[in-house]
RNA sequence: GAGCCGGUAGCUCAGUCGGUAGAGCAUCGCCCUUUUAAGGCGAGGGCCCUGGGUUCGAGUCCCAGCCGGCUCACCA
């Protein structure tokens, strides 16, 4: 037998002796009348003999995590959401039944406790057991107490385990819910509604990206999983909402690494009216304020690294930072045999029969972005790589358009939208030729978002922000994989 | 997709030159009514990721594969 099974043989064993004494191994409800991290906070500071004059009666509940046992008495630790509180039981305080009970604890097993607080002699805030009731048993052992669960690919298959054994794990995703909320918070008191469009496309469309197909079988039709909601939020804003978001999943059937997951959460927003540099001053506002509120300072420690969040943040156009960053002649801009030598001297590998705005930009992703370490707006992307914005009135080669950096990373990506349902088309047949050409990911037209168009858009900006690296950065978490619970592994053989 | 690293008890890890598979925690038994990595004595527990190969003999060497991590490529 091997020694899993003897564990759970055991627990099963222990599991017939609650039943025979009339306890149910997997109870029904109990009346949980505080929390631990609450009594901990109220009472937690109190001395020893405050307590035991106050004799303040408490009922929790929780999980065994530790359990130290001597002949007729012991400790076991509850937890309790993100706490951990010590309870004693003392045989001679408890019925029968409650002893017998005791007798039969293991790790990982569910109760609920009423009891008096008091301070043990060593000085540990505890409760003191008089009455036990069992809640549900633990089949399996929990990982060693010392070290706990770091087997990342146990942690990532087995999440719940993860969650029990390592409590700064837990911490991460309260924290990433806390910023969440307060991102949805901050954007509803701003007099946005939150939005709820498709998850499957008949057209995927709004970002260059590779979908997943799917299938509706009473309609007949091939359905993709949206690579982002984008032209569905601005078909929203010409019905007449002037100020939407959303904050859901995206999924793209691209790479998995660090910072990719085919399935991540994304926040759009779109604002009537507005124009890509009101989105700089609300993304610095928006940004500045949750780091305030939920971590409690605005300069952030990231992978070693010092990130100031305190606005306002630097601007930089991507021409500007381009021939900065490399010591470059803006003609390189214009002329492809000079971008083209640009490259090799700088050693970015292009491919030679690109055209100038792919070079620029292979140059630009692989020079300026690692270096943008505090939060950078780069402004006014070339009109080739941004299908959706609109121009520059100053020059019709540029888009009025930012993208935000942080530590290297792309966070934010906003532009005023194109509302020129003529240009819209033109840009979309644009794409519809690259694609004819062979990039996989270049948009497909899409009629109905045209149409829509056509009954006239207002003059509107509109800001995606990947919700799972921001709450990397928030976090201090170097891969997407411990932001998100569930990341997407390849199936394991059946356990 | 490529390169590098890893996979040994439920968990965390050792395992030398190829020679009967080890520790701590956990589990089981006994002792113990204020411990906190409780303690003491004793015991059980292994598909060494999978499949081939070399060898008298493989956890260890070789080949192929599976799973994971990191780096790179693509991307947000």
């Amino acid at each position: 037998m091997d020694e899993l099974n003897e564990q759970r043989q055991q627990r099963i064993k222990k599991l017939d002796q609650l039943r025979r004494a009339g306890v149910p191994p997997y109870g029904g409800r109990f009346e949980v009348k505080d929390r631990a991290g609450h009594l901990i906070k109220l009472h937690g500071e109190k001395s020893k003999e405050v307590l035991e004059q106050e004799r303040i009666p408490c009922t929790i509940a929780g999980r065994i995590v530790a359990l130290r046992r001597f002949g007729k008495a012991g400790f076991a630790v509850l937890q309790d959401g993100a706490d951990r509180i010590q309870v004693y039981l003392k045989k001679d305080l408890l019925t029968e039944q409650a002893s017998l009970i005791t007798e039969q604890l293991d790790l990982g097993d569910w109760i609920g406790v009423s009891g008096v607080l008091f301070r043990t002699k060593t000085d540990e805030f505890t409760v003191e057991v008089r009455q036990l009731a069992f809640l549900s048993k633990a089949l399996r052992p929990l990982p060693e107490k010392w070290h706990g669960l770091t087997d990342v690919e146990t942690r990532y298959r087995q999440r719940y385990v993860d969650l029990i054994a390592n409590p700064h794990i837990h911490q991460i995703f309260v924290t990433r819910s806390r910023i969440i909320a307060a991102i949805r918070s901050f954007l509803i008191e701003r007099g946005f509604l939150e939005v709820e469009t498709p998850m499957m496309h008949p057209i995927p469309g709004g970002a260059a990206a590779k979908p997943f197909v799917t299938h509706h079988n009473a309609l007949g039709i091939d359905l993709y999983l949206r690579i982002a909601p984008e032209l569905y939020l601005k078909r929203l804003i010409v019905g007449g909402f002037p100020r939407v978001f959303e904050i859901n999943r995206n999924f793209r059937n691209e790479g998995i690494s660090t910072i990719h997951n085919p399935e991540f959460t994304m926040l759009e927003f779109y604002v009537a009216y507005a124009d890509y540099q009101d989105l700089i001053v609300l993304t610095e506002e928006l940004l500045s304020s949750v780091a305030r509120q939920i971590l409690g300072t605005t300069v952030i420690d990231y992978q070693g690294a010092t990130i100031d969040l305190t606005p306002p943040w630097r601007r930089w156009s991507y021409r500007q930072a381009l021939c900065e960053v490399n010591g470059l002649d803006p003609s390189v801009l214009r002329r492809r045999d000079e971008a083209l030598a640009a490259a090799k001297r700088l050693k970015v590998p292009v491919d030679p029969q690109a055209p100038l705005f792919k070079i620029v930009n292979d140059i630009f992703e692989e020079t300026v972005e690692p270096n943008l370490q505090q939060p950078t707006f780069i402004t006014d992307y070339p009109i080739e790589i941004s299908p959706l914005a609109r121009r520059k009135d100053a020059d019709p080669s540029l888009t009025d358009r930012f993208e935000l950096y942080i530590a290297g990373r792309e966070i934010a990506n906003a532009f005023s939208e194109l509302n020129d349902p003529l240009d819209q088309r033109e840009r979309f047949e644009q794409q519809a030729a690259q694609r004819n050409a062979g990039d996989e990911e270049a948009h497909l037209v899409d009629e109905d978002f045209l149409r829509a168009l056509e009954f006239g858009m207002p003059p509107t900006a509109g800001e995606g922000i990947g919700i799972d690296r921001l709450i990397m950065l928030f976090t201090d978490q170097a891969s997407i994989r411990d932001v998100v619970l569930f990341p997407q592994l390849r199936p394991e053989r059946q356990p």
